[in-house]
DNA sequence: GCCGTTTTCGGCCCGACTGTTTTCAGTCG
């Protein structure tokens, strides 16, 4: 039995897609290749576990009894024959070039049946000699375009930007339209407004007075960070910032600004799913609003949109396609938490180890923000580069803790650690302490690296030591820059449940990590959820926002995460 | 290739922009 993991399915299945479009294969058949990987790729349960376990795998939508083959013969023998035989048909090499802007299958699958061009390199050759213009459908344009495009380092395309990274250049490019004459609303929707941890591209959503829309779009190319321009025209445009972030624009009349939100928020899976609603009810959607026949029976609101398909009004956050239309239907959406139900912060550091603020500027942030209680969480002495505590350390600095608490009203400090959870299992601070803490977080930092079976083992062993109360950042993923830990994260989660842990959300925006899918899966098993921004500053305590939205991409509520709890609630729940 | 209180066969979301087109294909979201 091999452990391959949903995201090999998902790639040998996107790369088919990708191979049988460039063929010329039916779209109806590559759409459900495309719709089986993102199904799996959602997933939280491990596809591999449920063909070792002999389950019916066409009880997930979108996979049929052809797929659910394909997929067994994936985790059996770690390849696809399908594949395979592509490949031989059609170079893979291929795919790169179709992350070119404007080249799609059609025109790669041209030039390679004309040119022979297979790589980046013989695309850049037939360029300098003008041979792409002189293929039929091809032209002028699109050879200058191209010749634009691979100039650029190629690992430039298709890069994901993290959703904080995005944010100020998104804030500015509203303010900077929203000052434009004629303006009306602004607004950010897409995979932006979803929360999710990172975005592809950022979407605006812009209304204005009839008549100005070219004055607008004229605006929207020449904001000072623009460096190209895709697209442009009255309705719809497209740039290229100079950071590498792509911004389309729409401009909708007012009458259709539901709809039309309601489209561009998305996701494209959700779009999908609620259209195709809207044909069984013989209705069209589309982004100017929902018609009967050629009459608009909704769309000023996304309130309506939803109405008028029977729906109940769903979040942007879970707008995926994972199950929020059929809750909706039935009115069993949870009801999201909130930053407002947040009563403490439960993990930060100090300057003692390698934080930026004092333990009393921290309480005093924390206050300001209008928590009841936190926990301050040093590292422990193996994080030795972060001056991790050993037990005299630590009892000095709970000594420290106690006194700074006795001082400050309106806010109660609780004695923690994030300790590190070491090679074997243990913990690296004896019991003989930790039992006289508050709060025991325990986390990985070193030996990110072992085989699936030995890192779960290490991660449940140290959860039977009985004073840990929390898992810290339970994948050890750095989105952008580190993959999660080769985990069974589910088998981990069960263990939680049995042994009363909770899981931690680390709210830092690079890790927000228990990611959604998973946070969604604990919370239906009733593991406790303990969301922290590990902040190492006063600043960052504002985090916390990130890790709300990331709880409710997981469809967390309040009653899911134990610090939306008073303090003794709080304390009884995180007994173990 | 999937899917079905209209169907086990015949559908499968819908529209904007661009370029190379004399009416539309390709790409994108």
């Amino acid at each position: 039995m091999m452990d391959v993991h949903n995201n090999e399915i998902v790639e040998i299945f996107l790369t088919v897609a990708d191979l049988m479009e460039i063929k010329g294969e039916n779209p109806f058949r590559i759409r459900a290749y495309r719709e089986a990987s993102r199904v799996i790729g959602d997933m939280s349960e491990q596809v591999a576990q449920m063909v070792h376990d002999d389950r019916d795998l066409t009880e997930l939508k979108g996979i049929g009894k052809d797929l659910a083959e394909k997929i067994r013969e994936i985790v059996t023998t770690g390849q696809l024959e399908f594949l395979e035989s592509l490949e031989k048909e059609i170079p893979a090499s291929l795919l790169e070039l179709m992350k070119i802007p404007d080249l799609g299958p059609k025109k790669v699958a041209a030039m390679y049946r004309e040119l022979g061009i297979t790589t980046m390199e013989d695309l850049k050759k037939a360029v300098e000699a003008k041979k792409i213009s002189a293929l039929k459908g091809f032209g002028e344009k699109t050879e200058q375009k191209i010749f634009k495009s691979i100039s650029r380092p190629k690992k430039e395309f298709g890069r994901r930007t993290l959703l904080i990274d995005a944010e100020p250049s998104a804030l500015a490019y509203k303010k900077y339209l929203e000052s434009k004459p004629g303006v009306k609303s602004v607004n950010l929707a897409g995979s932006f407004r979803r929360g999710k941890e990172t975005i592809g591209d950022l979407d605006i959503l812009v209304t204005c007075d009839t008549g100005r829309e070219k004055e607008v779009m004229d605006a929207f190319v020449t904001f000072e960070e623009v460096n190209r321009i895709y697209a442009k025209g009255n309705k719809k445009s497209a740039v290229l910032l100079r950071n590498d972030l792509q911004v389309d624009i729409r401009i909708v009349p007012e009458s259709s600004y539901g709809a039309a939100l309601h489209y561009f928020t998305g996701s494209k899976a959700h779009n999908l799913a609620i259209r195709r609603l809207a044909v069984q009810k013989k209705y069209k959607v589309n982004e100017y609003g929902v018609f009967d026949g050629s009459r608009q029976v909704a769309g000023k609101t996304e309130r309506d949109v939803y109405e008028a398909l029977g729906l109940h009004y769903i979040e942007p956050e879970l707008r995926e396609n994972m199950g929020e239309i059929e809750a909706a239907k039935s009115g069993r959406l949870p009801a999201l938490i909130e930053p407002g139900h947040m009563r403490g912060d439960l993990h930060m550091h100090t300057t003692r180890t390698d934080g930026r603020n004092s333990l009393s500027e921290m309480a005093e942030a924390a206050k300001a923000l209008g928590y009841e209680y936190i926990a301050v969480t040093e590292h422990s002495r193996k994080v030795a580069m972060a001056n991790g505590l050993d037990e005299k350390d630590l009892r000095e600095y709970m000594a420290r803790i106690e006194q700074v608490n006795a001082q400050i009203e309106g806010i109660e400090i609780l004695k923690g650690i994030e300790v590190d959870i070491l090679q074997d299992g243990g913990l690296d601070l004896p019991d003989s302490v930790l039992k006289d803490l508050d709060i025991v977080i325990g986390s990985v930092h070193y030996q990110q690296r072992f085989p699936m079976k030995q890192q779960t083992e290490r991660i449940i062993r140290a959860m039977d030591n009985p004073y840990l109360q929390i898992l810290g950042h339970p994948t050890g993923r750095l989105l952008n820059k580190r993959d999660p830990m080769d985990i069974d994260l589910e088998r981990i989660i069960e263990a939680a449940k049995e042994k009363k842990v909770a899981m931690e959300l680390n709210a830092q925006p690079d890790r927000l990590d228990l990611p959604h899918n998973y946070c969604k899966f604990a919370a239906d098993m009733g593991v406790t959820i303990v969301l922290s921004t590990d902040a190492h500053s006063t600043e960052n305590l504002r985090r916390m926002a990130n890790g709300i939205t990331e709880a409710r991409r997981g469809w967390l509520t309040k009653e899911d995460v134990v610090n939306t709890r008073s303090l003794g609630e709080m304390r009884e729940m995180l007994k173990r």
